[in-house]
DNA sequence: TTGTACGCGTTATCAA
DNA sequence: TTGATAACGCGTACAA
């Protein structure tokens, strides 16, 4: 009663040639006549033939798997950026294993060892953030992998990112042109996650351009939600040296910002200015909209793929893209109220 | 200099012991005396042996990786039982393969094919409305699968959902209470997605019971995005009889909808109320709170996970679980202008 | 252009 | 409790 599956021995018999004219019909047609080719095709059709994956693996040694291991996918963060990497990979013939870790180092570091055991043929990863011992891993082994969401420079290891400094930077800057000099944050965890670190050294960077002190800046750093948005806006608000300016690790810690703000009867931004990061679909309806960073999150994770494909083609391929950011312009984000006229 | 990937066979000579009893150490340790048992651990740990996937496929006839096709990763909808799926798969020591169909019932079946063909064990699939032939072919092959997010009695089908139909005729239900007699509409496209049509059945039943006409009630069907559901909300607006509330198919149309209401300058409920469904962050972000349908995905997500996992274990386990949903009052639901007193 | 035959690294059966 | 050994299904030198 069970409809057994057909194996390439099957086809090769039903076909009268050898199994190997079978399997040069799948993977390289050219090298087989057209006559032959298109009998073979018939059967395989005919008896819904599919390769098996493990043999395929196994004599292969490749899988046409590539394995992405990200934070999370609770939020819109990572959500089109992997949408883009999942569709490059498909249009490629390739298939995508998820796994998220949580923010977690030493579970991401498990989940690598996963994918790889299970035989990714590469790795997307986000950030730089991880032991060494993990990279030497996969450059011992030869895993191809490319790092998203952060820009380095590094000849030895590809990324497709965009600099969280930099932008963090600018917007600060804009802020401070704007007549904010009482700054508060908050942050993802900056210890484990180089996105959140680099956005708060790129604030830093920027006061300190303009003289102003951070020695005592009030930065509270939290898991990312719209509840510890929230939360801490509170706690910042309630201090005694009151911010007129708030900026958040990202767009999602704004919007609890900017719901607390609301709550507490805060007019935004005459009581206080509010900025956010990644510039997801969140920031564009809360009221006020969002001044924010503007990520090519699509892009990057199209970038990505790409960048993977090619080192699996040339091993020795490298490359680290820059992606530029913009800042979009919202009405969280104004002059502070001692400062208007 | 290739640092050479240990095999079994190294871990045998290196333990002086046969392939076999390796493996059982692995798989079965039980059935090993502790003492081999130990001295072949260590040499696994020494060597850092991993299994080839490909081999362990190829001679278990499993994979421990499971697929999953969701329409679309874009949105927060599917993200967070997609998350909660993952994880109790990696409990379980299993995988996640994910492929996403943008919403398209052919790119879907490609993806499933792909994803069976790739080796996943068992699949996690949205929605019941899909061809008879990709049950076939899944049903012949004795590949396990569960349905999610739509609930449907069927002995001979997994699903983990909720009734689309019952949450959004109980919303429906209540807005009539509210006064409202005129109403509109924007959903997804109700063709391909049960899930929608169910949603707009459910809100026409709840008006019939009332005697409500729905020969004519205004339907606007979209993709879902924050972009449609404003301009949806427009062309609604416009109609000469124009509605005094408008459900929307799920948050991010509603999110759309309200922001296009604040830019049309329609006071939120008093002009038009407006109703989202998921309970998604957005709705609690966004002036006012969405009335919506809040839905368990979480749970959802990691009862789907251990449905499949006991029917690999089980091969003739089914089962239909129903999860309910609530109702959640945001301030975008009031009674309509002319019932106001 | 096609066929032969071996190897890939496991698991599982059977016998010891 | 352990060991030989036969599958498992495919890719690919090598030969024809």
């Amino acid at each position: 009663m069970k409809p057994e599956i057909p194996t390439l021995d099957d086809v090769a018999r039903g076909a009268n040639v050898s199994t190997a004219t079978v399997s040069r019909c799948l993977n390289s047609p050219e090298q087989v006549s057209a006559k032959t080719r298109e009998k073979v095709l018939k059967i395989v059709k005919k008896l819904g033939y599919t390769p098996n994956f493990g043999a395929q693996a196994l004599a292969a040694k490749r899988t046409n798997t590539f394995g992405a291991i990200v934070p999370t996918m609770n939020n819109a963060i990572f959500a089109a950026g992997l949408q883009a990497f999942q569709e490059e990979l498909g249009r490629n013939g390739a298939t995508l294993l998820l796994a998220s870790s949580s923010y977690n180092a030493k579970v991401e570091e498990e989940q690598i060892r996963s994918l790889v055991s299970r035989g990714a043929d590469g790795l997307l990863l986000i950030g730089t953030q991880r032991s060494e011992n993990i990279y030497h891993f996969l450059e011992d082994r030869e895993i191809p992998f490319v790092i998203a969401w952060s820009y380095q420079e590094n000849k030895n290891r590809s990324c497709v990112g965009f600099d969280n400094f930099e932008a963090s930077h600018a917007l600060t800057t804009k802020a401070i042109n704007l007549g904010h000099k009482n700054f508060a944050i908050i942050s993802a965890y900056t210890a484990s996650n180089d996105r959140a670190d680099n956005r708060v050294k790129g604030i830093k960077a920027a006061l300190e351009d303009y003289g102003i002190e951070t020695q005592n800046l009030p930065l509270i750093e939290c898991e990312y939600s719209i509840q510890n948005g929230a939360e801490s806006f509170r706690t910042h608000i309630e201090q005694d040296n009151r911010p007129t300016i708030i900026m958040c690790g990202n767009d999602v810690l704004a919007a609890g910002a900017v719901k607390q703000a609301h709550e507490m009867g805060l007019k935004i931004p005459d009581d206080i200015s509010i900025t956010g990061f990644d510039n997801i679909e969140l920031a564009s309806v809360i009221e006020p909209a969002l001044t924010t960073v503007h990520v090519r999150h699509k892009r990057m994770g199209m970038l990505a793929a790409q960048v993977l494909l090619k080192q699996i083609e040339e091993k020795s391929y490298r490359d680290n893209i820059k992606l530029d950011t913009q800042i979009v312009e919202g009405r969280s984000l104004g002059r502070p109220c001692y400062q208007q006229r």
